[in-house]
RNA sequence: CGGGGCGUGGCGCAGCUUGGUAGCGCGGGUGCUUUGGGAGCACUAGGUCGCAGGUUCGAAUCCUGUCGCCCCGACCA
């Protein structure tokens, strides 16, 4: 491809100030996005390029274990996304699903994801166990209204993503698929020259038993990920279990009744009352919004030391109704409280909060959900709110083994922490960027949609699902915030939009203008993904678009052409090799490979 | 939704405090020179200063409202 003919580079001498992260800011610099609007961008010729490459990867891996390709629509009628239950969690209140109505006034959402649309479409065309195991994906541009859309396509509401869903006779052929698409995401990442971590993870609003996540490693990542070195432990902070440190033993001398005027929070208790937060017990009170307008007061506890894990009781809280969970909030606004509560000792609540401060008129459920974590149950001695302002009380032999009280793990693992007794290794924290995510779902689908199919047996059976994404465009970017330098982007060889640049530094000179030619055919001519800057701009310019947009090899055609020599220059460590033309294909095919096999 | 910042040619910015009819750098066009690290000279095109009201003889500048964008958080996968 030539430059001057296809398509402009649209590189920019300065940096948007839009952009806060390095990725982001060299894929606008380099030309490969614009951006048309909050978390919408045009993908041009280049992007598109590393776009078809990382699709092309997918593709293969994924064919490799058997699954197949096919295109979904995206408007999706709301019908069928109520018939999954899924409607009103995805469109009302912060839900991430773009809908509108069609001219007769029918609902329609933009799809966010196609677990329902391809159920409904498994349930008409499977029929049988011998037609089974099946596994589907595309590859799509998706439509999720972020709450807030950043980092460029890190979290855009229109981006590209594979996603591939697999039907099963039983759950051990899901469980075992399941580890295939997790084997072929490991291919596929390495393929495109990342390195990655697999993850434990929270399977949130898709639902499911088992999920585990791909991440890029990279401090721009929005994720924390928790691991032990060896590599025996690794999850999303959202979804780790470890064990807190021991709590300092309370002292025998304490009175009952603390007086703490305005002291709201656990650190300044401690420090007016010479105590350890591992010795006190944190209040938090939240309200849970439940389908159909149920809302529920949620009173959580945990030891005052360690913090709570939203995600986890989330999940927790879920599962104690049949409706589904739309929202969960601090209960921390002025006029709510006042809307529904009385004499409520903010700052100073303590586990065994009188149900009465709940307002008869409020339309609440009348009792507190009181959610204990074990890092709080496990104390009989601690400090807390008494429940009456500007006091804590220190409770004595105070047990949770009540009906009262429900006990769970709610709490945010974090560094420093042991994973198990008999581990001493301690959790360390990385960020990550989410470039995959995989599913066992079970039959949470096909119950609601009745996809079914006839077992050995002739029984009418609920299909086994699971799901798997991969962000494409986001590891396009991963992949910059991987791979670069000062200079610009260095892609990896496997995904970038060409393999090498011709770079003539005086197309004036005809006989660089020749030799420049005569390159360029003969590494067309044998397939090579190759671009030439052919522009008429001084040899400088082009150097720098060149290292700009990351190309991993340039040709430079220079004043040694007279002698037939040119230079194959290597992006990444720079290393330049002075060859002649008769053996520049042959160099660069031996350099190029030795890159492809560099698998990181 | 809460907090902060910003809207002035394609990009980066100045001007606003103290109102007087818009400027700089980069980029674009034409010509000549230059040609291995973002060239030089000359000429040139391009902006109703986010939008709407108001104050004023006069508004990019002051006032009010509104819209949008970015960042942090809430949130979300």
């Amino acid at each position: 491809m030539r430059v001057t003919t296809s398509f402009p580079l649209g590189t920019l001498r300065d940096t948007p100030s839009e952009a806060e992260i390095i990725s982001h800011q060299l894929l606008l610099k380099a030309g490969y996005i614009r951006r048309v609007n909050s978390g919408i961008y045009a993908y041009m010729p280049l992007m598109l390029r590393v776009i078809e490459k990382i699709s092309t990867i997918i593709e293969k891996e994924l064919n490799n274990i058997g699954c197949t390709k096919l295109l979904l629509p995206q408007l999706h009628p709301a019908d069928l996304w109520k018939k999954s239950e899924r409607w009103e969690g995805y469109t009302a209140g912060e839900g991430i699903m773009f809908n509108l109505k069609d001219r007769q006034g029918k609902e329609f959402g933009l799809a966010p994801t196609h677990e329902e649309v391809i159920t409904s479409i498994a349930s008409e065309t499977i029929n049988s166990y011998k037609q089974l195991p099946q596994c589907f994906y595309q590859i799509q541009t998706k439509f999720r209204d972020e709450i807030r859309p950043r980092f460029g396509l890190m979290r855009s509401r229109e981006f590209i993503m594979k996603d591939g869903y697999s039907f099963h006779s039983s759950e051990n052929d899901l469980a075992s698929f399941y580890e295939k698409v997790g084997n072929a995401y490991e291919n596929i990442f390495k393929s495109c020259g990342l390195q990655t971590v697999g993850v434990e993870a929270d399977s949130g609003a898709i639902g499911g038993a088992s999920s585990k996540e791909f991440m890029v490693t990279a401090d721009a990542g929005e994720d924390s990920i928790l691991f032990t070195q060896s590599g025996s432990y690794a999850a999303n902070i959202e979804k780790a279990v470890s064990l807190p440190t021991q709590p300092k033993p309370l002292k025998d001398n304490i009175p009952e009744w603390l007086e703490t005027p305005h002291q709201k929070t656990i650190l300044e208790v401690c420090e007016n009352n010479n105590l350890d937060p591992s010795q006190t017990i944190k209040v938090v009170i939240f309200l849970a919004q439940f389908e159909g307008d149920f809302y529920v007061p949620i009173l959580a506890c945990i030891r005052g030391d360690q913090h709570i894990n939203e995600v986890k009781l989330f999940n927790l809280i879920n599962k104690l109704h049949h409706l589904n969970l739309l929202n969960l909030k601090k209960i921390e606004d002025k006029n709510t409280i006042e809307k529904n509560l009385v004499d409520l000792p903010l700052g100073f609540i303590g586990p065994d909060l009188d149900n009465k401060t709940i307002k008869a008129c409020s339309n609440w459920e009348k009792e507190w959900t009181r959610i204990i974590d074990h890092s709080a149950s496990d104390l009989s001695k601690f400090i807390s709110g008494g429940n009456k302002v500007n006091f804590h009380k220190v409770f004595q032999e105070f047990s949770f083994d009540s009906n009262d009280y429900l006990i769970g793990d709610i709490r945010n693992a974090k560094k420093g922490d042991k994973i198990s007794i008999y581990d001493h290794e301690e959790l360390k924290e990385k960020k990550g960027i989410e470039i995959g995510h995989i599913f066992q779902l079970g039959q949470k689908y096909s119950e609601k949609l009745n996809a079914k199919f006839s077992d050995k047996d002739g029984q009418l059976k609920n299909l086994w699902m699971g799901c798997y994404g991969i962000g494409v465009t986001r590891i396009a970017q991963a992949a910059i915030e991987q791979n670069h330098d000062q200079k610009g982007i260095c892609w990896p060889i496997q995904i970038s939009p060409f393999e090498v640049i011709i770079i003539p530094t005086n197309l004036k000179d005809p006989i660089q203008s020749d030799l420049t030619e005569q390159i360029y055919n003969n590494f067309l001519t044998n397939k090579i993904d190759v671009l030439l800057d052919d522009r008429n701009d001084r040899a400088g310019v082009k150097f720098k678009d060149a290292e700009l947009i990351g190309i991993p090899f340039q040709i430079i055609i220079g004043r040694d052409s007279i002698n037939n020599e040119v230079e194959l220059l290597c992006r990444t460590n720079n290393t330049k090799l002075k060859i002649s033309t008769d053996k520049l294909l042959e160099t660069f095919i031996s350099e190029s490979e030795i890159m492809y096999n560099k698998k990181s």
